[in-house]
DNA sequence: TATACCATTTACGTGAACGTAAAGTTCAAC
DNA sequence: GTTGAACTTTACGTTCACGTAAATGGTATA
């Protein structure tokens, strides 16, 4: 009894349209099976893959960029060489990460900074006590 | 002599189109003087704030966000209503960059779980020791 | 099996962030 | 002062990631 969802509860499950959800379909990013109907059969493994899609997204990444990367994630590379470019790919992607990582660890000190300056001048404007 | 530059010049230094910096203009995002032909002519100061622009772009803001971040950046408050006011928002601000770091952080963790994964397959595959 | 609510595809619409082309104006160098 | 490159505005075009509507077909329950 392995949990198949409706288009519409997986769309519910992640507060988003049922559009949204057909189009990542249309794209490539996912392919749910049909019933006999022709409707939309999400097993787990489906969902599972979708959040991926969104924290891609989350993250800024474009549904291409992403669609690379869940086919990394889920292809299971046959022999040593695909294997091999695989992992560089990998590690190229990580290093992305780290860099945005890094990028926002500067602007978040540069933020920091500022705000601490109005703060300063906002307890010179009171008349508080340092 | 303060370095005045031109559309041109300006598009160099950042590796855009001209269309894209008057795009900014149109936006509101910076508002070049002119000489006396009316071609736009970048001091120093608009030039700074053009980084400001690609930076947040970068860090994946919307050209809205980033207008309202750059203007929270370069005014001076008047009333220590409005400093209290902006300095909220950029609390505000600070916490959702700290978010986005914790969730790239947490992205970067599951990948580098794969890659160790796939690295100890193909080890295997290879017949390597460990 | 009738009814109400799902779901399907097809296809045109939309906002953001520019691209691109046209027609005219200014600048810089000779 | 003429010429060519650089600049100006105006305005329509484009891509991405969906929104939305229409026409049709499937599903669930009384």
């Amino acid at each position: 009894m392995t949990e198949r969802l409706s288009i519409q509860k997986v769309a519910e499950k992640f507060e988003v349209t049922q559009r949204t959800i057909r189009y990542y379909e249309e794209r490539g990013l996912i392919k749910p099976s049909r019933n006999s109907g022709g409707h939309r059969s999400f097993s787990p493994k489906d969902v599972t893959r979708l959040g991926l899609v969104f924290r891609g997204k989350k993250y800024g990444f474009q549904l291409d960029e992403i669609k690379e990367m869940i086919h990394l994630f889920d292809q299971d590379p046959s022999g040593v060489r695909q294997l091999e470019r695989t992992l560089d790919y990998g590690h190229e992607k990580l290093r992305e990460v780290d860099d945005r990582i890094h990028e926002l660890q500067e602007l978040r000190a540069e933020m920091r900074q500022w705000l601490v300056k109005f703060e300063e001048e906002l307890r010179e404007r009171r008349g508080d006590p340092v």
